[in-house]
DNA sequence: TGCATATCTTATCGTTGTCAAGATTGGCTT
DNA sequence: AAGCCAATCTTGACAACGATAAGATATGCA
């Protein structure tokens, strides 16, 4: 393994190296299984000096915070294009969920480190509930006949929807689950029973059995 | 702050210190708001030179391992006390489920180090299904009408349950979640409410409505 | 043109996980 | 009871890490 690539004489001053660490982050805990990225590692890919990204960041937990956000705005996109492909008798709210964990899944070093930079903030990032994932999941719940203007109604069940998709996503991946997969006919099958198990007050909603 | 208790004369073989180094690490974990435990503090803690635990275990995440059974058997022990306690008109799931995630509140940093370990073998430990509290929460199922006899049903039930437990858990300290704290009474009222409705299918059962 | 400032580098510190080599001890063999 | 072996604990070391300080270099504005 070569160290990066040294050949191009980069100039002194890089023009956006702020952006350029974030991406080489990116690449890092995309390549990376365990997703214990190091901040030299991370300027080392971009091909600067350990201490560079300290005059873009105060210390490394900024640095995740940039990655962490890049990766929820990613997950919205990909949850909207996950709906938009969706059939139309499909539960949406179900599809939604299963979007979310395909994520986890198939980021599972980004999803680690956007979900450990909400904990240490003790909050989601606050672009998620305005114009992204959750709006999406509140749209899916009066669509299933949610009151909308039972504020705190919708806010208790958007709340137990991302409570749920967050459990499954990080426990899908345990092997005491192979059986019950196997018995559904694959993960997908598996994450669509769980969700819609977990879903299911919402249709109840539907009808007023209060 | 003392270098812990240096004055002992301890003598050279420690008699049992690979369980004191698991108490160490259990008190650590205990002190520290941050989970990051340092295998050379907990060597530290025990009195010992920073390499002594490497004669007890194989590398760090094997000293965690420990510590996170210890922890998942205090969890059971816990819900079973909690669940003897609850008001027989109450549910018991639900019940469990605040336990659960009470626990992890009590215990942030031992909880953050079971999970971890958990999901670092990609299963859950194997004592959990057997004789702890996942056979409580498999057995309120059954109570609360899941058929016994369907095995992968129950499995499935019982997943569900436990994915919503752990979301719960990992959420709950969430700023943003306080105006629905505060509407519904506290913190204990939301847990319930929120476990209440990711349970809900399990009061369906009762009624075979399919 | 000159200078303040932002940016990047080198050098360094304290800490960590881990290993190797030596000191010390307990227990088994005879 | 004497002696050796293996288990246990120590010291010492290494590489990697996060972070800071001090120096080098380029940018932009006066």
């Amino acid at each position: 393994m070569e160290p990066a690539r040294v050949a191009e004489p980069r100039p002194y001053h890089h023009g956006d190296l702020r952006r350029a660490l974030v991406e080489a982050g990116r690449r890092l805990l995309e390549a990376e299984n365990g997703s214990d990225i190091s901040l030299r590692a991370v300027a080392r890919e971009a091909g600067v000096s350990p201490a560079a990204p300290y005059h873009h960041f105060r210390d490394k937990s900024e640095l995740l915070d940039a990655l962490a956000i890049e990766g929820w705005d990613q997950l919205a996109e990909q949850m909207r294009a996950d709906l938009a492909l969706t059939d139309p008798g499909q539960d949406r709210l179900v599809a939604l969920g299963i979007a979310y964990v395909r994520f986890s899944r198939e980021n599972p070093a980004i999803y680690r480190v956007m979900f450990d930079c909400s904990q240490n903030h003790e909050a989601m990032p606050s672009k998620l509930r305005e114009e992204g994932a959750y709006r999406l999941v509140c749209d899916a719940l009066i669509e299933s006949g949610l009151d909308p203007s039972d504020e705190m109604g919708l806010e208790l069940a958007g709340t137990a929807v991302w409570c749920a998709a967050h459990g499954v996503a990080e426990m899908v991946g345990f092997r005491e689950f192979s059986p019950l997969k196997a018995h559904l006919g694959g993960e997908e099958a598996f994450l669509r029973a769980v969700l819609g198990q977990l879903t299911l007050f919402a249709a109840e909603r539907k009808s007023p059995a209060g």
